[in-house]
DNA sequence: TTTT
DNA sequence: TTTT
């Protein structure tokens, strides 16, 4: 009926942009985010939560956020659930999001200020995409050493995964 | 820096309800929440998000929320890591709740009226568990079927998961 | 930058459905929500929110939300400012939601079975309004006795007021 | 039942702090925040949030924040009615923080890094007020030319303001 | 101005 | 009354 989630973290690498067969864009990060307080042992522990940006707001993602990066998310958060290679059933975490502000320049940035789904909205037209745009795929990944494997993502993003 | 959710959703089923080794209640159930678009197919997917409340908070859930309740959560996203018994890393993604309302009373219900956090703030005192209050554990589940395994979820909750 | 607010609470009175001159919907109502805790008095106060719904959405608020109806909205927190007919400045606060559940039934209900922000994507073409649609506007209160006034609302809806 | 918002936006001004005539403190700032879209007049418009944050967090806010300054902030809106100078009923909105996040550390800083929350948790012990600690009150102001009189906050904040 |  |  209702789930909303609100999240503020650094990157914990820069973004992936993808696109699916029929050429929609998709970029998927991770963001880093400490938990309030330290635990039993005094430790202060973090959770890594996968985000996954469609359209022309996962391109802004792309281009714009880096390693290192603060970022707020605001999304959905969903659970996929896929069988692995030996055939058991994974669950994966991932937060859908529908708007991603930028917090902060670093370092070597130009005149770019902030962003997000209001950019995103006004935006430049969906800068024709062809329908497998070189994305990476199995066969860019003979050695099956792909990252995203086990990391629960599927090689291909197809087209159900779409959420709109 | 900042990880918030707002959920509304069904209970799958009657929560659990749990102590730690020292006596710390924890209520554990799981929310089925609808997507709001239906995907490619014109099918309406569901999330089931796994949902975990302490102390005087995750007994009054134990007590008042039923399987097919509606409910309404507000707390942190979780990403908890483990070894399973293949010996391979899993990823568990749950809800810390630090509020929830209970949004219908079903059918049986009497007079109770509301609660969550307001209720567990105000309460009537902490219910005196005593230090290892008979809670669940290994030993009552010789035959290994504990269905916290194939969940992710360890068998016995150690006083290291708590959050405060 | 970022402007997320989430309310759960009653309706103080059925929802008002007007049109602006061009036609657009647009649905108000107050949510009644208690805070979560007791004054230092021992009582519990209550904060009384209006809530502004455009299109589609509003008027399937108007259409199934009532007096004593319990609803969730999603939205943005916006300060209105204007002058009232002393010459003061007021400032007036509202949520435009983008996201509504109707979270009970009431009694004489039928089957009808949720909704909000999905159904209203999906919708059923309840739609084409000629220019002003036989809404209220001042020719409709020649004594000035219009309740809105009092409440900061314009007696006539512009189209400047949509936030879309 | 529930009400929850969360904010990002910039300092119009440095905070405020006060203390209660029992010696509590109570910080006050607004946040200006940009809405995600121009108007009909293709304007950016910009919704200015009032903030208050009690306690040991409302020190921190008063400590760190400045004018400018980008800010998160969640909490719970609150409509606050009370009678002016001229007897009129006024309902001011506001926010009352529980988790307030420094989202920049502005050029001049030190080494200080991040807060909000956590940190008033954990706290360095910075309280110790006395009675009335030398705070602002009527006795203050003679000439009652007390900014706060337009802004439609109380001279003197009671304890009756207390929200735990 | 207010809801249960 | 306002921030970048």
């Amino acid at each position: 009926m209702l789930n909303r989630i609100i999240l503020i973290g650094r990157l914990t690498a820069d973004p992936e942009l993808r696109y699916t067969s029929s050429g929609t864009a998709v970029a998927s990060f991770t963001l880093a985010i400490d938990r309030p307080r330290v635990n039993q042992m005094g430790e202060r522990e973090t959770d890594f939560i996968n985000i996954v940006v469609w359209q022309k707001l996962g391109e802004l993602c792309a281009q714009y956020l880096r390693k290192g990066r603060l970022a707020a998310v605001e999304g959905r958060l969903q659970i996929r659930s896929y069988e692995n290679k030996e055939g058991q059933r994974v669950r994966v975490a991932e937060v859908v999001a529908d708007n991603v502000r930028f917090l902060d320049r670093g370092d070597n940035s130009g005149s770019f200020e902030g962003s997000g789904f209001g950019a995103a909205g006004g935006g430049t037209g969906n800068s024709g995409f062809g329908g497998s745009s070189g994305g990476r795929g199995r066969s860019n990944n003979p050695g099956n050493d792909d990252p995203f494997i086990d990391d629960g993502r599927p090689i291909d993003i197809s087209d159900d995964d779409l959420p709109f």
